[in-house]
DNA sequence: ATGAAAACATGCCATATATCAATATTAAAA
DNA sequence: TTTTAATATTGATATATGGCATGTTTTCAT
């Protein structure tokens, strides 16, 4: 049975079985538990997380101590925060785990060895990066021109498993307004 | 003197006055008139540009007609749509000029054989594809956490010539608020 | 230079959303 | 299970912002 990392990679690019053994020991796996950080506010990203199993959020916590969430991610999904890791500069943000959670993660210097190693995991990660800028995009259009019922839609619609996972207070601050409106939303 | 993409360029990868020749030979200069468009809605994006001279402004029509502006770009910038030039499908953004313009493109094949031929370029368009993603992640927050008046001065600070360039209910668009709110903000 | 169009400002009112408070519901912990 | 904490709902009200109408100013095209 193949490696779910192995077909995740394949959906972008081809691999050979010793190509995905020696990019796979560039990994390493952790289990973290509900509650627990993968990056705190202040450090630096060190590493890219690949989510095996659970569910995590990464947020921004303002001057009020109000937190705005930027992203989720769940099984199969990369995260880290991006700024930090790419810039290597101290995070703004927090990602904590919202469930148990089975993780592969990837150094900085490991993941910098393979793009420079291995031609092919470059142009993965260009291509990841790609459309990830893309998604942000369209996130972009949809805060300018959604109203908060249009969005909670379009989130659903999109990502309907988000919504019996993560508690509907989470889903008002990634969609960017109150609980109590998120709440009002469905009548 | 150097030619000012060679610059911008090497802000991020050196070259040699050869490679800098080969990478401009696959440019192509064109100018273009105020109100006149470098991208429709519908057309597939073929083209990448950077602006010598000018402003432009990228954007996308609602349902009822209403402008929704994606981002400005002005002198040394990219710009194009993403989305459609990536993944070469149908652009839904108009890209148009708000001043008489000068620009170098580079074809969406031209990109594909510099990107494969030199692999600087490559790691060239790879780092920028990452600060754009940055960039937009900021603007996400920003979306998130900043009320109408917080953003305005935010983007007065970080671009005060754009003031001086784009009517105020282009910027009222890109910071998604109308145009009459916009105008009472100062006050 | 002159008329037309675009941009800007402001008053008025409508609406969406935030905020605060009280309570109900559900989930987690002891 | 019982207790406690977290989450969700609902009402009352405040606030921010939107939309329309109108008048003024600026810019643009001829």
């Amino acid at each position: 049975m193949t490696h779910p990392l192995r077909q995740h990679i394949e959906e972008i690019i081809d691999l050979t079985d010793e190509e995905f053994e020696y990019i796979f020991s560039h990994f390493e796996t952790v289990k973290k538990r509900k509650h627990q950080y993968l990056i705190q506010e202040g450090e630096i990203a060190q590493k890219e997380y690949w989510i095996l199993k659970g569910c995590v959020k990464s947020y921004f916590l303002d001057e009020n101590g109000k937190e705005h969430i930027l992203r989720f991610a769940m099984e199969h999904w990369w995260i880290t925060d991006y700024e930090s890791f790419v810039i290597q500069t101290p995070s703004n943000i927090y990602i904590d785990c919202l469930e148990d959670c089975e993780l592969l993660y990837i150094s900085y210097e490991n993941r910098d060895k393979l793009t420079s190693e291995m031609h092919k995991m470059e142009r993965f990660w260009a291509k990841k990066s790609k459309l990830g800028r893309i998604a942000l995009q369209k996130r972009i259009l949809s805060l300018l021109k959604n109203s908060a019922k249009e969005r909670y839609d379009l989130l659903l619609e999109q990502y309907p498993k988000l919504f019996q996972r993560v508690p509907k207070k989470m889903i008002a601050s990634y969609l960017g307004v109150s609980r109590e409106t998120l709440s009002r939303l469905n009548s």
